[in-house]
DNA sequence: GATGAATGAGACTTCATTCAT
DNA sequence: TATGAATGAAGTCTCATTCAT
């Protein structure tokens, strides 16, 4: 019988991973000490242990938490869809909204992430799976489109999925550098841009 | 009077930039060691030292070349125009080679760069000076073009600069983490979704 | 809730302390390491650098030691005086045996810190307050003096306090040079110098 | 035969030794770098290294001259001695206005001499000639004027010589850490002190 | 003789990790 | 479980010294 609560742990590893995000945040994952996710959790380096094997674990599990959030979160935009035409609308500004609000976003972490891909299998599994389900989402949704007569059928969905990433992550790289850039204005052009793909089905109804 | 001649002083900077960026691009900035850059340079640490007072110069001097890369790049890029209705497929065609030759290519280096604009406020003016540099070209080329009539008058034309550096960077990273992504798609439908701003003046020369 | 006992922290500063004391005196600050240090202190570097932020801490936690010893030593001296004419003997007695005891006792550190004092504000305070406990103490055992008429009334007062010091110093780097250096016959020649001082007032008693 | 004239030769190495001494009256012995003293020649270190074999050998050179130069001086007062009574203040003054003259003089540079005593065999040595030259003439020119009535016959001669050394030495330290020290307050209560040992014999010469 | 680029041992310090309490 | 003192490998950087030119 554990001495403590199964949610009890959870709540500290969770602590832990917060103070980790934050120091992350500030100073990226290979100039944040141990000990400074330790004073920022709270806690000592021996009950950080305790949740964590080790540093590497901890950008792992970040990297991990990352990804379920922006699974769970692109989920929960496919439903909201009623309709193929406002669709890119309402995901670019809700995704846009993020980079507006730049500083008070983990997205920042993001760049961290793509830095540490490089160096981290594990990483790179993670944000590999982020781009899939993205690429799901997007693609699926276009392909879906395209049967019901809502969007050009010579456009490849799979391509368009990672267009719509780049839209994304490319301003965001933009805004991290010169946080001046006009966020609205980009995703006016985006629009504009991308109202050519859309043709006018006789019977609009979505999936 | 100097012991070996400037051309001499010149190569070993370079010597010691080149040997940097590979270890970067291998470890990162972080992970890579002066012993590491030393070892990949063939130098000892004093010869290094004599070149760059520390680590953080190196990193300066890396986002600096690449700065100059990327200008100098963009550069040349927009003197071979010699038809708005053609450019942007060079534009793309050249730029998005450099991703499919992935590898071979310091565009890897691009995504630590950006982390490091984080912590790093002479990396951040390098990036941002690039960044501006892109748009300029872009958005001068857009701008030249709605006068002639070539592009639809209602596009923002420092916007379409920025959402063209995303196409390219956007790729970059999705590149990195899935080393499989069809670049060719991907540049086919970026040419399909912009090719809904051009128009079709009767004239078309270019300046 | 600490780990270990405040006792066993001061404990331990104070372990690093005579390790310093010990590398300082064979080797000098500059040519100590903290290795050296370490080793003597039988602790890791890690350990160290708990206690110490770095070496100059070190070297000015030695200093302020120096003077607290040095303070507290002199305080005690001058508790112990009952008659003013016995005073400077008994003075010089116990000063000049450390002379004699030289090898065993720290004062060797005492030239150590004065070459420090010129590159060290710390230090340098350090030393002058040591300095001025000592011509207060010598300075307002004087003035008493003269007022109780023990004293010829046309001395100094602070600067034969500073004489006093130059006794014990000057010595001090002669035996360091030449061991075989004669102390107590110096002291018996201070006497001899000093008795032209005093004079025989009639009821002579200390305050 | 020699490429360049003996004098150059000497005139170099005067250089450097000059130089030397500049940056260790600056930083220290320990402190002070190869390159420091390079720069202050306005010398490579290849030239430098023509002249003294290593680091040790400039300190030992330094500490060589200052021995020489203490002892020629000490010579040179010697001789000017008219009268035993006028000798001690005259010396005095002598000494002292070096003191006065603190940061124009190397008389700093004996400090760092004395701790490098402990570490350098060699500049014992010559710390120890240096001392053994003073305590000679002092000692001996006391001995002299005992012979002739002028000081108390119970004085110790060479006890005497190495006070008259401390009286110099400690206040040159007091000075170092206080430059606002009252030097001639200081020198009076010296001559007042000494006095004492003063005869009147009846024909005053001077050997 | 002189230069100064280059060497490389070693200095100071940090920090991920462990373990006795 | 949690603590935090301790470890020690490894990192950045310095500097006395060498040697090809």
């Amino acid at each position: 019988m554990p001495k403590v609560s199964q949610a009890h742990l959870d709540a500290r590893r969770q602590q832990i991973l917060d103070a980790a995000a934050a120091c992350f945040y500030r100073k990226g994952f290979h100039l944040s000490t141990m000990q400074d996710i330790c004073k920022e959790a709270d806690l000592s380096p021996g009950a950080v242990y305790r949740y964590f094997a080790s540093k590497d674990d901890i950008i792992k599990a970040i990297s991990e938490e990352n990804r379920n959030n922006s699974i769970r979160m692109i989920g929960q935009m496919r439903q909201g869809v009623e309709n193929y035409r406002v669709f890119l609308d309402q995901l670019v500004d809700a995704f846009f909204r993020m980079i507006d609000e730049f500083d008070q976003h983990p997205a920042k972490l993001n760049i961290e992430i793509w830095a540490e891909t490089f160096r981290n299998e594990r990483v790179r599994t993670m944000q590999s799976e982020t781009f899939k389900a993205y690429e799901q989402v997007f693609g699926g949704f276009l392909r879906d489109g395209q049967k019901a007569g809502y969007f050009q059928p010579d456009i490849d969905p799979d391509s368009f999925g990672r267009i719509l990433i780049s839209f994304f992550d490319g301003l965001l790289v933009q805004k991290a550098v010169d946080p001046t850039v006009d966020v609205w204005a980009y995703v006016e052009t985006i629009k504009k841009i991308t109202s050519s793909i859309h043709c006018e089905p006789e019977h609009a109804t979505v999936a």
